[in-house]
RNA sequence: GCCAGAAUAGCUCAGCGGCAGAGCAGCUCACUCGUAAUGAGCAGGUCGUCGGUUCAAUUCCGACUUCUGGCUCCA
């Protein structure tokens, strides 16, 4: 366990795990149809593809996979080949056929199968195993199945994607090739999910990143390091600018600390042992070995280690937006969602054990009132506890850690599984995922427990009977890194953003150049209340400028012309469709200031019942 | 890192063993316009990099770089 990042996992994660989806009960019904469509595809491609070994074939999320050693590999030309020979088996209205056979018998009937030989290897020898059977094909399988082909729809499935994937995710063994499909009850639903496919897509925040001109990755530069474009980067500025009012509000200072540390630093903390695949190599300073820092904890540590503390100082809250660097192997890098160069909204608390309670309750309330205010409604709880393996403290303190998370949890009436034994070897955490627009669900908030750096730079406070006690530390990723929650974010948003976070909040349109002039002091006052205002003064008609700025995804248009300029007036069109002529000036700059300042997620104009216009 | 696919103008993409293409964007000019594209013209490229095959390579082959989809779901 301590060979790979699973030393500080999880606060690595926060860099960006991808997504998965939500389980639902629809999809568990919908199990026996994709297991057994993915039966029939492994008899499909043992027919066309002679010699072809399988290894296993589960249904997943929204679909299936079956994994095959094949003499040649399959192209995804290959796919409709395939597609066609299953709709011949499913058209012949095969059973699917179960039968208990001792392990003996399963060894002979996979005779020429290595992968079942092995899997069938890992089960008990007393035991029993279940074979199915359909048409001409036989796999070692748990079940359970349809019970005839008749129950597939052969317009129902597609298969999706050929992909590479290891026998048993093990990537010092072969390389199988994997082939994804997706199976529904009926031609209606996968039309559905296709076009979910579709619309996430269409939501990609690498597309929209471009289009929006919000940030860029440069190869030639480096990989998964990002740039922040001006547009992209008045979002961040209004996300930290919120971020940081919150924090001090909420009773947190904020923090600045260096990039880089001498090796001894690392070497304390334990990073240099633990996490030193996905550090950089040091440089050298001064004959000193310097490290690009891959976690902000250690420079926090340093600042409450300036001076001795008593438990009158504590709670110590401490937020920091660190950035920091992590070696990603290079097939894993994805637009922001997994980078290399990230600003982490970092936190730590430290306190004394009998605080850590109101301290767990009052972080996790913090998040979620953040993460309501961005839009993310619909949030889960994972509680890990102390692995069943080596694991630092006491397991007093692990009681103690672990009670006021669940405490905190039930308080706020939170969704949420345990994850038993599945914490940190240093603590014990709670995970937040946030579902956005699409029900995708995204593993974003930690708040983590450590018993293990306080022990290791001998931390201390001095208690009310004047010893010196060790404080409670905790770790805390509210959004995660700026970059992924910024590609999070888009997607959830569809680049459509609520007005507050919008690049542009207000694109003031004359209807023709007469009226520029009029159109610069829109500007003005529209600037001069803190909004963030362009005015499209270009040689393009009215049109397409509205068009413009409708890709563009701008809440607000201020199209001014003769009447307007008479009159002192905007007419606004707004993002969503919905027009509203004949405002005077200073209300049409309350209107959007308030609502900026009320942060709210609702699209202005929707109320009116307009639908935003897509083209 | 590994498997598969890909890399052509700023963007989206077509093409192909024999002169490098389109639309959008850009620039210039004309149009003076009321809620999703006004028209015309111009400019734009070492076809990712290096090597090989060939009379000839953007095209075929190889290596490299980078990107994309995957590499957790267990018979």
């Amino acid at each position: 366990m301590f060979s790979s990042p699973a030393f500080f996992r999880t606060i690595a994660e926060t860099g960006g795990s991808m997504a998965s989806k939500k389980q639902s009960a629809e999809s568990e019904a919908l199990l026996p149809i994709r297991h057994s469509t993915a039966h029939v595809m492994a008899e499909a491609v043992l027919s066309l593809f002679p010699g072809a070994q399988i290894a296993i074939g589960p249904a997943i999320e929204d679909g299936f996979y079956y994994d095959f050693d094949l003499p040649q590999s399959i192209k995804p030309e290959d796919l409709e080949q395939v597609e066609e020979k299953m709709k011949e088996i499913i058209n012949g209205k095969h059973d699917f056929i179960k039968s208990v056979v001792s392990k003996e018998e399963a060894r002979k009937i996979f005779s020429d199968q290595p992968y079942k030989l092995e899997l069938l290897e890992d089960l008990p020898e007393d035991e029993e195993v279940s074979i199915y059977r359909q048409n001409s094909f036989v796999d070692l399988c748990r079940g359970p199945h349809v019970e005839n082909t008749r129950e597939l729809n052969s317009g129902a499935f597609k298969l999706l994607s050929v992909a590479g994937a290891y026998w048993r995710g093990d990537e010092n063994r072969t390389m199988l090739q994997r082939i994804y499909g997706t199976a529904w009850k009926t031609p209606k639903e996968l039309k559905a999910y296709l076009s979910r496919l579709k619309e996430i897509e269409a939501r990609d925040h690498r597309k929209l990143g471009k289009e929006l001109d919000l940030f860029s990755l440069h190869e030639d530069a480096g990989s998964g390091l990002v740039y922040w474009h001006p547009k992209g980067s008045r979002i961040r500025l209004a996300i930290e600018d919120f971020w940081r009012w919150e924090h001090l509000a909420g009773g947190y200072e904020v923090l600045y600390t260096p990039h880089v540390g001498k090796s001894t630093l690392w070497e304390t903390s334990g990073h240099l042992s633990f996490y030193n695949d996905n550090m950089y190599a040091p440089m050298d300073i001064d004959g000193q070995d310097y490290y690009v820092k891959p976690m902000n904890c250690p420079f926090h540590i340093k600042i409450y280690q300036s001076d001795i503390r008593s438990y009158r100082d504590l709670p110590l809250r401490w937020a920091e937006l660190g950035t920091v660097y992590r070696y990603e192997r290079s097939g894993v890098l994805h637009g922001l969602m997994r980078v290399r160069g990230f600003t982490q909204d970092d936190a730590h608390i430290f306190c004394t054990p009998d605080q850590i309670e109101d301290e767990i309750l009052e972080v996790l309330r913090f998040s979620l009132r953040i993460w309501k205010t961005f839009g993310f409604e619909d949030i889960k709880a994972y509680l890990a506890t102390r692995p069943p393996e080596k694991s630092v403290g006491d397991d007093e303190d692990w009681k103690t850690a672990t009670d006021s998370l669940k405490r905190a949890i039930e308080l706020e009436g939170l969704e949420f599984e345990m994850d038993e034994g599945g914490g940190a070897f240093y603590g014990p955490k709670i995970d937040l995922k946030v579902n956005d627009a699409l029900g995708r669900e995204w593993q974003m908030t930690t708040i983590q427990f450590d018993f293990n750096l306080p022990e290791r730079f001998g931390m201390t406070f001095v208690d009310k009977d004047g010893n010196e006690k060790r404080p409670f530390m905790v770790h805390r990723a509210l959004l995660g890194s700026l970059e992924r929650f910024f590609g999070v974010l888009i997607e959830h948003y569809g680049g459509a953003f609520p007005v507050w976070l919008a690049p542009v909040q207000v694109q003031v349109i004359p209807v023709a150049p007469a009226f520029e002039d009029y159109a610069r002091q829109v500007k003005q006052a529209f600037t001069a209340a803190g909004l963030r205002t362009d005015a499209d003064l270009s040689s393009q008609r009215m049109n397409a400028k509205i068009r413009l700025a409708q890709q563009q995804k701008v809440p607000y248009m201020a199209i001014v012309g003769e009447k307007e300029a008479e009159t002192g007036q905007v007419s606004f069109r707004m993002r969503s469709g919905a027009k509203k002529n004949g405002i005077p000036l200073d209300e049409a700059v309350s209107e959007i200031k308030n609502a900026a300042e009320s942060r709210s997620s609702v699209d202005p104009g929707a109320e009116s019942g307009a639908p935003a216009a897509e083209k």
